[in-house]
DNA sequence: CGTGATCCTGACCAATTGGTCAAACTCTCC
DNA sequence: GGAGAGTTTGACCAATTGGTCAGGATCACG
């Protein structure tokens, strides 16, 4: 890939369509399943041209990750200490479900990346995105401690809803099959009950 | 593959070697990653030999899956209108997690398959397993009309359901790498924090 | 023990796949 | 408008992969 520093025109819209291409065929096949000629194909360009911007099907692999991380950690650095807690989670739960609506092919990406052992990024859950949960499960036991929200395990809490708002876009094959809806009335439904869900579990008795 | 009806001490043998060898490929690789050498190589027999009781790389996973579709649906054909529908919940929460613990390649077969669009059992989704979802949604319905749990919407329950018990087997690389616990310990915190997830959620107030 | 059915293998094949390369084309900027 | 950097491509390659096949080994059974 040319240098990131000074970037033609094209370079600029070449490289942006070939991410766009694999996040959209690495997220439907995984890794492996997924080829250098139908990523060139969604692109529009050829495989010799998609090898002159990356300089291998890792090195896309690779960028596509490390672009997305951020956006999909975002809303889990924005748990905040001001606030109330459970309002604070729910919106939480909120924001993530709204991910799982907006982004599924970033949520499917990761999803295939995790189930198969998180073969290119299990370095990164275990150092910067351990660091992040963990300071996030410690604000959340400072709130149990202040008597502010139920007694849970905060690592556990976050597991639930990470996996039941990615739910909705990693297994939309199953959702979709059992409940045939109209275009994304079920996200209503989902949000909905995740709400009562984690508000009767998270609010103090 | 040779049929069903009579077979041989070592049919019998083989086919279930190739048949374990192929869930351990399949569910860490996906179909499309596993390869016909790998899983010759897990069974002890030569590529051709795998060949000669499953005539294609799509016959042994289609033997898989339906192999052990039943199984993996078993815990919720068991969920009944006897005993009290807190508890039968809870206690359909707690044998789920324990799939996760148990079989948790099977989970991750199935974890692949759907992820990816579940390209060889969308018609069992919707046909079978939308048929079940749909008789134990009802049951779920009527308890709630009885006021004898919360009013929560059934499907989206029972997806959480699904959601956060297979969370610990699917995305198992993502918890270990965040817990770093000894070995299974973090099992018996999910079942503490599950059970005070759905018991607070569906105890009618 | 022999014979037919079952089981197994090495050699082989065609298709696919990730990747290379030299040559040609096109853009930018003086 | 021309020189040099940047961009694109067709032809090609080696490795991998799913699958075939003819023949040989082994087993069950009368």
């Amino acid at each position: 890939m040319p240098e990131a520093a000074a970037r033609t025109r094209i370079q600029e819209k070449n490289i942006s369509a070939i991410l766009d291409a694999a996040l959209e065929v690495f997220s439907g096949a995984g890794f492996r399943g997924a080829t250098l000629d139908q990523i060139a194909r969604a692109a529009s360009l050829s495989k010799p041209n998609l090898l002159y911007y990356f300089k291998s099907k890792e090195a896309i692999h690779r960028a596509l990750l490390s672009e997305l991380l951020d956006t999909w950690l975002a809303p889990l650095r924005t748990l905040d200490s001001g606030g109330e807690p459970v309002d604070e989670i729910v919106r939480y739960v909120m924001r993530k479900l709204d991910m799982a609506r907006e982004l599924p092919r970033e949520s499917r990406l990761f999803a295939n990346e995790i189930v198969q052992g998180a073969p290119h990024i299990f370095d990164i859950i275990e150092g910067p995105l351990k660091a992040l949960v963990d300071e996030k499960a410690s604000l959340i036991r400072k709130w149990t401690a202040e008597g502010r929200i139920a007694e849970v395990d905060p690592y556990h809490l976050i597991f639930s809803i990470w996996a039941t708002t990615q739910h909705y876009a990693d297994f939309d094959a199953q959702v979709r099959g059992i409940l045939r809806p109209e275009r994304d009335r079920h996200f209503d439904d989902a949000a909905r009950f995740l709400t009562h869900l984690y508000r009767t579990a998270l609010t103090p008795d």
